[in-house]
This record gives structure tokens, sequence and C-alpha cells, in this order.
DNA sequence: GGCCAGGTGCGTA
DNA sequence: TACGCACCTGGC
């Protein structure tokens, strides 16, 4: 695969960036409108190429899309290299990922797949921060998008540090979930997921579950044991987690969408395990094509 | 006004 | 083990 190559840094009214070519065929918009994070929106006016701002690694961050790649804005080049090249997932081959999920199936199952392939084309799957990712998905459960990303943004902004160039909030500690308590979280609108939050929180601040080792971790069925420790995570939450969060590619969530898709387009499954170490990405094609494109109709 | 939203825990057979 | 059902809340 080609290394993304920079084309050209500086700062515009102060804020650093770095603008890039060579990055394959990756696409801001889908990686960010593809509903794996919850603190991006859209930032570029009418008739300007498409951009989104937000916050992630404690940073004010905007992605824009450009002819020949995107940028980078808020970041210089080392940031670049240290932080969003890995939050990216430029470093990984998605052609080669591509040809093994068209071809981990049968022949129908196949030709399903390369349509979503085809239409997922350039979302890649984000390392997220993991105690982020965690919490985030725990807030997901039954519940929409809108109000997901509302409740987290409350979070943010009522526990969340400023970020470094102070434009933004980061997201919040588990130490200071936990602080915070469930009362307070409940009066933040999480709901019935209030207790939920303040358990992983204070599970993580104790030093009861050690995210690190959940990351470092070899064996998927022992990380999924260990999240689902916690008071309301169950597979879908612990999947989506470990996808987005973990670096655990293998992680194959199965939530509303994904079993319309299979009612869909397959007679039973698809099985996850023939995808292998990437199912969730294959997870996420799926994914992307039925609940944001229709279902992949031609 | 009822149903649903990228689920999970709990009670019941 | 395998269901059905409640659950906070907001939008349609």
């Amino acid at each position: 695969m080609n290394k993304p190559i920079i084309r050209d840094t500086g700062t515009l009214d102060g804020v650093p960036y770095v603008r890039l070519s060579d990055t394959g065929n990756f696409s801001v918009f889908k990686t960010f409108d593809c509903g794996q994070c919850f603190r991006f929106d859209p930032s570029h006016r009418e008739g300007e190429p498409y951009a989104v701002s937000g916050v992630a690694m404690g940073r004010h961050v905007t992605f824009r899309e450009e002819d020949d790649g995107f940028t980078v804005v808020g970041a210089d080049e080392k940031d670049f290299h240290t932080l969003w090249e890995k939050y990216l997932s430029l470093d990984v081959d998605y052609g080669e990922i591509d040809l093994a999920v068209i071809s981990a199936l049968d022949e129908e199952g196949n030709a399903v797949m390369r349509r979503a392939a085809e239409v997922s084309a350039g979302i890649r799957i984000l390392r997220q921060e993991p105690w982020e990712a965690l919490c985030s998905f725990i807030i997901s459960q039954n519940n929409n998008i809108p109000r997901i990303k509302k409740i987290i943004s409350a979070l943010c902004e009522n526990f969340g540090e400023l970020t470094i160039d102070g434009r933004g909030k980061a997201f919040p500690t588990a130490r200071a979930l936990a602080d915070a308590g469930e009362e307070r979280l409940f009066e933040l609108k999480t709901g019935f997921r209030a207790k939920y939050i303040a358990d992983a929180a204070r599970r993580v601040a104790d030093g009861e579950l050690d995210l690190d080792a959940v990351v470092r971790c070899d064996s998927y069925a022992e990380a999924e044991a260990e999240l689902m420790k916690i008071r309301g995570v169950g597979p879908k939450v612990a999947a989506c987690a470990l996808l987005f969060g973990f670096g655990k590619t293998e992680a194959y969530p199965i939530d509303t969408w994904m079993k319309k898709v299979a009612a869909r387009h397959f007679k039973s499954g698809p099985d996850p395990l023939k995808f292998g170490k990437y199912a969730g990405v294959a997870q996420q094609y799926l994914f992307y094509m039925e609940r944001y494109m229709g279902g992949g109709e031609m």
C-alpha cells in the first residue's frame, strides 16, 4: 500500500494544518458518517469541500476532503504521525482487507460483500480511545444517534477537561464520571443508562477494569468477557467498543441493522468467523450499506 | 398518542 | 436455555 504523503504544512489564523495526498480511497465523509463515532459534525460551508470537526484524543480537529487527499486542521506534522495517522487507520491496507472480505463467503455471499464493499469504499475503522468508545456505546443502547450525540456532548461539557487549544471539551475521564455519580448522570438525560455509565466509570477509575490490558488481550472471548462484567454491557455494546476503541477488528457487532441486512441478503448468517480478523470491517460495510444506502439496491 | 431508536437485565416457563 | 417485556427520553 502507498503511505500518505505530506504535501503541505503551515498555520492559518494561528492553527496548524497538514495536507496529505496518496491516502488511497480514504473518505472523510463515509468514515465520519457511518455511525462509529459521536463527537464529529459537518463543519464546511455550502459549496465548500466536505469537512467534519470535533474533539478526539483531547484535541479539537477538523478533517477536510481535498481533490487528491485530505487536510487535518489542528495538527502539525508530528501530531499527524503520532496521533491521527493511527486514529484514522491510515497505516492499514484496506485494499488487502477488501479482497479478503469479498472472497470469504460462498459465491452468493461474496456478491453481497462486493456490493457492500463498493458502496462503503473509503470507510476506515477509527481507533478511538478505549474509555470513550466503551462509554459511548453504553449510551447508544436502545437510543438514536441525535440523542446519543446530545448526551455525550452534555457529559463532555459538564465533566470534560478543556482541550489544549481551548476550543472544545475532551471526553470526560472515568474518574470524572465516577465522581459525578449516578444522580448527576441521570440529570443529563442519560435515562436508565445512568447506572450503567456509573458502574463502568467506577470499575475503570478504581482499577478493577484495566482497559489497557483489554487492548493488549489477544483473546477476543476474554476481552469481551472482561467488558461484559460491566452492568449494561452485553455482546453488542462490547463488540462495538472492542471494534472502535480497542483495535479488535475481529469484533462483529450484531444490531437491528445487521439483522435486517442478514434477512434481506443471506439465507443464514453470514458467519462472522468466515471473515476472520476482518469481521469488523465486513460488518461495517454491511451495516453502512443497510443503514445509509437503503439496503444496497442498485 | 403510540411507536421506535445501532440492547440489556430480569422474570418466567 | 429460551423467550417476553420494561426501560429514560425525544422525535415523528
